[in-house]
DNA sequence: CTCCCGATAT
DNA sequence: ATATCAGGAG
């Protein structure tokens, strides 16, 4: 119960401080989502938006990339790093989406996540974002960060982390709640350097409490 | 737990 | 030059 109302005070200030939160991945599809989600992997939004602007006029459809050479689509999303695996991992999903699912990304948690490169972080974006199902919470590296300084959170892996969430988190909350934690991951709760005189969670911060 | 990798900040 | 950033597979 204390807890409960420890994320709804998080929640209620995070909302007031960034009121526009929300993905910062460009798409205009839902392949265009899964594809730029995959990217994103240990790779800034901003950069993956960069070299999907190019990619996106290039490929236009599941097709597209399934048929496309490795190595050139390697090339062409090369500065995201981990290029060679990346390129993999989007030319078999993209293969898969063409002679399973007529081109078209699915929309189940359970499909999504038998794409190469798709786990449940990646599938809840695309999930959420392109069809409005909410299944989950995406637990990236903010979220996680984030949820365990403040201490919301008790667990360190990704999986335990967001059922833990979908316990405390209000289900209305589910959608915007990772992009919240994002915003004020970039810009105050930092992975090295937290500047935590300047958070205004730190009368809440389990991390911020213990040290001080 | 290790591997996959480039870009940017310092 | 070197530290920091950031998911999924095997």
């Amino acid at each position: 119960m204390e807890l409960k109302e420890k994320v709804k005070e998080v929640i209620k200030r995070l909302k007031k401080a960034y009121p526009s939160a929300r993905i910062a991945l460009n798409f205009q599809n839902p392949l265009q989502l899964l594809i730029a989600t995959i990217l994103s992997a240990q790779c800034t939004d901003e950069r993956v938006n960069q070299v999907t602007a190019e990619l996106f006029k290039k490929y236009r459809t599941a097709k597209d990339f399934a048929s496309a050479p490795i190595e050139e689509l390697a090339l062409d999303i090369k500065s995201t790093g981990f290029f060679q695996q990346k390129a993999k991992y989007i030319k078999e999903a993209c293969r898969i989406l063409v002679e399973k699912y007529g081109g078209e990304v699915p929309r189940t948690m359970e499909e999504l996540l038998e794409l190469p490169g798709v786990a449940r972080k990646t599938a809840n974006i695309v999930l959420s974002n392109a069809y409005g199902v909410i299944e989950g919470i995406p637990v990236d590296t903010h979220v996680s960060r984030l949820a365990q300084r403040i201490g919301l959170v008790k667990s360190k892996q990704a999986e335990k982390i967001e059922k833990e969430l979908m316990e405390i988190v209000p289900r209305e909350d589910w959608f915007i709640f990772p992009y919240l934690l994002q915003a004020h991951g970039r810009k105050i709760c930092l992975a090295k350097k937290p500047k935590c005189p300047e958070c205004f969670l730190k009368d809440l911060c389990d991390a911020y409490l213990s040290q001080n």
